[in-house]
DNA sequence: TTTT
DNA sequence: TTTT
């Protein structure tokens, strides 16, 4: 039985082309950053504009969804929870901690210029159907992604 | 105008007494550890139990109610929203980060032994009210907190 | 493709003992509704408590839940989504309309006299575990529930 | 003290042209329709497209800018708080109903119909602008929107 | 480091 | 109709 909360929202612009990798298991991953423009008071009290950057990643049918769809500036909205690994920096031995999202349902927004275009793929239309917003859900994630160019073994796998 | 969405819910229990700081300017700081239990399945199928810990901090009211009435094993549920510091390790000379979730309401719940009685404060009267859910807003924010002692400079903080 | 967010979160106290009624295919319908306590100004600028009810419904796995552990006074918090029905009142002729939340994801709060005791039924052991979370999750839902006393066909169920 | 918990996310699709009035003390009220499209499975398993409709409302600030930007077809992501009125139909006698959306923050997605043209008023000025997306926070609502035309009196106001 |  |  499970208990407790721990649930993320964010709507923000993609950093970067998202990594995707494929595991020894076949499961694919997909990595990338989302930037998260937020407007908060100085200590002038100006308004200011701050970015705030997420790590996220996906796995399986939604790591499909962003190969295909998502790309540096496309705009979408995720549901995810936080996730924390740590491991030992061999350099320098020191204990390292990477928070990141875990992506549970994405929506693509029609925002940004990272839309419908590119070298990549996209099976975005053109015209109107840019301007959609597609949900994709990913229930039941299920696999040993290989992490292991970073240093992350089976046992840091959230699922 | 602000953009994006960053928001965060989570529900569990305190890891350790918060740890309540003042900023030269007078603003009170409150740091805490916060697990969320959440259920998984592993690589065999098996429903496991994971616990994912939280960093967390609040600043002015709601800093203080954290101060009064929130310890070791309070269960609580906030809404916040992520933020990730950045500094240079002086020894390994290492970019170092350092993801927190900046909270915004709190409730505090009845579950957990953490409430209302022990060394520490409490306006928690004990008996019947410790089944109490008790909310806070902290809607303006407004301060320079003392993160010297972290090595963190004004220009670190949120507001 | 599914497109669009409906999001809910409430955190508050059972009305009244939850209705159950099951289906003529089988699926356990749970009914109920919350109280959610909200602080608002008022025209004066004083701050007034404010409660404001919810239609709650559930199906399945987690409507059992409800029957086994729900009663009037129970703190709950919940994941679900807005719903809004309609149908044609055969007295007035109107159309009316009955906005609920279909329920999700659903966590057992520590608070509230409804817990662990009671005529009705509960898994709950009384003294320390009255102050557990739990947390159940409705992924799957499947069927069609017996709407037939509320003039409701199967086109109006939501899955 | 506040309690409780009571917040919505919707992204989705303005129905219609927003309904703009203002009160006797001069705060300006916005009302309209937005579509969710959801995607549920139906009792053969199929995928099915569903629209939810949501009615939303909102105040001073926030209904300034829906006056200003958002028209139908505007795609637009919010978070508010659920809110049930009732009064009595002078015709039928009857008990009646409305659950609307209290808008607390809005922000404006580049998608869709309707952003940055048509007789209205808008800001946005076309091409890259047109993508982004905008944030705007109703904090401080306070006023008597005159809600006479619905039979509405100001113990109705939900601030 | 919490909680069950 | 809950809860404090």
């Amino acid at each position: 039985m499970a208990k407790g909360v721990n649930k993320v929202f964010l709507l923000g612009n993609v950093g970067k082309d998202p990594e995707i990798r494929s595991t020894a298991g076949g499961t694919i991953v997909a990595s990338f950053s989302l930037a998260t423009a937020d407007r908060a008071k100085d200590q002038q009290g100006n308004w200011q504009d701050k970015t705030e950057w997420h790590n996220l990643v996906a796995f399986n049918r939604t790591a499909e969804i962003i190969r295909d769809y998502v790309k540096k500036g496309t705009q979408i909205f995720v549901e995810g929870k936080i996730q924390t690994r740590s491991w030992d920096d061999k350099e320098s031995g020191q204990k390292k901690y990477r928070t990141e999202i875990l992506v549970n349902e994405m929506s693509l927004l029609g925002g940004g210029p990272g839309r419908g275009e590119g070298a990549g793929a996209s099976a975005s239309s053109g015209g109107y159907s840019r301007s959609n917003t597609s949900s994709f859900d990913q229930r039941t994630p299920a696999a040993q992604p290989d992490y292991a160019d970073q240093g992350i073994t089976d046992d840091d796998i959230p699922f």
